[in-house]
DNA sequence: TGAAATATTTAGGTATGCCTAAGTTCTGGC
DNA sequence: GCCAGAACTTAGGCATACCTAAATATTTCA
C-alpha cells in the first residue's frame, strides 16, 4: 500500500496536491520566477481560487516553507519548493521519454501518463530509467530535463526560444519544443512532420484568419498553422 | 494532475484504498474464497478494525457492490470486486516482472515499488509492459500473473503448491514461489541459490530449533532454513 | 481621485479515509 | 444453557483538499 499516514507533527503537506501546486508555480512563474497569483494557479490546475489561497497558506506554513506568500500579491517558490518542483519536472520528462523510447508510446499519449506517475515513482525508478535512456537532456516534446542537481541543459547559452507566431515572414528557425498538453494538436503536428529539431520557414501570415503559412524542412509545399498552434511551437533562431 | 475529483452521485469509492481492500480480501480469502473478517483485513493492512468496518460498508453500498458484506460475519468479493482485485494483482506482478527484467531491479526491491505503482498505471501501460515482456505467466517470485480475462496460469492442473515446511525428510520438490514481502529474506534466499524452479531436497528437521536442512539442486552442502523461511517457500512435489 | 471591475481571502461545508473509545454481538468451554 | 473474552460495530473526531458564497483588498480608468 501507499506510504500515506503519518498525521504527525509539523510535516510538509500531502504530496500529490503539493507537487501539483509547486509545479504549477514553477511553470507559470517562468525563468524570471515572477510572483504568481491565486487566479493563475487556479485556472492552471482547474480548481477555484479559494482552494488555492487555502493551500498556499499551508505551503507557506510548512516546515520548511515551500513558498513565500504575500497576501493579496501572490507567491514565489522557496528554495525547498523550487527543489521539489524541479524534481517533479525531472520525473515528468524522464517518464515521458521512457514511455516513448522504451515502451513505444505515441508522443501524444506520454503526457497524460507522466502527469500521474511523476508523483509515485521512487528515486530508484528515476535513477534506473535515466540510466537506461543514457541520461537524456530533452523529452519527446523538446523540453529540457532538469539534472539531479536541478540544473537545466541550455539554461545558460543563447536567448530563450520564442513562439513561432513571433517570427517575421521569411525567417527560418529550428523547432525547439512543442506544447505537450493537447494530444490532438500533437497528432496533427506529427502528421505535418513538425517535431523538435525540424527547420521551419515562415512564409506569410494570412490576413483575417490569423493563420501562418510555413515551409517544413526543405519540402515544397506549405503547411498552414492556426494561431494557437503557432503559439504552441517554440523556435530557436539560430 | 491525477484524475481525482468527481464528488458526484453514486460512484465507486476512492480507488487506492479501495484497491488495497479488495486485494487484501482476495489474498486472505484464498482459492476457496472464504469469508474474511474485519480483524484479518485490519492486521493485513495495518489499520484498525473500526476503519475496516467503515470501509466495508462503503464497498458493499457501492454501485455496483464490490463486496458482499454480512454484518458480524465478514465479506466476500462480489463479481465486480473480484474482477478489480485480479486486475490489481495483474498490475502488481507485471510491474514486478518489468522492474526486474527491463530495469534491472534486484528481486528484493520490486515488491515495494509495485505496491505503489499498481494503483496508478493505465491500461495502456499495463498492455505495453505485458507485450514487452512477452506476456509472462509468472513474476520474479514465482507468483502466477492473472491474464486479462482474470484466469490464472496453473489455476486448473495439479494440486496447489505446499509449504516447504510440510515436506517429509528425503522428499524432493521444485520451488514454486517465495514470499515477496520481506526484502531481507529474499536477499538471503538469493544468496543460498534458492529461487523459483530450483530443486530442493529436505534432509532433516533439526530438533528444538525447528529449522530445516535442505539440499539445493545437486550441490553437496546443506543449507539451513529457519521455520518462518521454510513456510515462506512454496514447493510443488512433481 | 473615486468607483467599478477584478483579484483575493474568509467562512462555512463536503467527501474520503483514517483514529480512539465505547458499545454490541458472537463463540467456545464449562 | 451461560458467560467471559474475542470480534465486530457505532459514535465522535481529525486531516487533507476540494467547493460555494460572502466579504475585502487591489487595480484600472474615467
Ligand atoms: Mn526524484
Ligand atoms: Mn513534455
Ligand atoms: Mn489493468
Ligand atoms: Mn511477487
Amino acid at each position: 500500500m501507499r506510504d500515506a499516514k503519518e498525521p504527525h507533527g509539523g510535516r510538509s503537506p500531502g504530496s500529490e496536491a503539493t507537487d501539483d501546486y509547486l509545479k504549477a508555480i514553477f511553470e507559470i512563474g517562468g525563468r524570471e520566477e515572477r510572483m504568481v497569483g491565486s487566479k493563475e494557479i487556479a485556472s492552471h490546475l482547474e480548481i477555484t481560487a479559494a482552494s488555492v489561497t487555502n493551500m498556499l497558506q499551508k505551503l507557506a506554513a510548512a516546515q520548511p516553507p515551500l513558498v513565500v506568500y504575500q497576501k493579496h500579491h501572490g507567491v514565489n517558490l522557496s528554495r525547498a519548493g523550487k527543489k521539489r518542483a524541479l524534481e517533479i519536472v525531472r520525473h515528468h520528462r524522464l517518464i515521458e521519454t521512457f514511455l516513448a523510447q522504451v515502451l513505444g508510446y505515441p508522443w501524444d499519449e506520454v503526457h497524460q501518463e507522466a502527469e500521474r506517475l511523476e508523483h509515485f515513482i521512487s528515486e530508484r525508478f528515476e535513477e534506473r530509467i535515466a540510466a537506461k535512456l543514457g541520461h537524456p537532456e530533452f523529452d519527446p516534446h523538446g523540453h529540457a530535463i532538469p539534472a539531479l542537481d536541478g540544473s537545466l541543459p541550455g539554461g545558460a547559452p543563447g536567448r530563450a526560444p520564442q513562439a513561432l507566431s513571433q517570427l517575421k515572414p521569411g525567417q527560418t528557425a529550428r523547432v525547439a519544443s512543442v506544447s505537450d498538453k493537447d494530444p490532438d494538436m500533437l497528432r496533427h503536428l506529427a502528421a505535418e512532420g513538425i517535431r523538435p529539431g525540424i527547420r521551419l520557414t515562415l512564409s506569410e501570415r494570412l490576413p483575417f484568419s490569423g493563420s501562418f503559412q510555413v515551409r517544413v524542412g526543405k519540402s515544397e509545399k506549405l503547411c498552414s498553422l492556426s494561431e494557437p498552434l503557432a503559439s504552441a511551437i517554440l523556435v530557436a533562431t539560430k
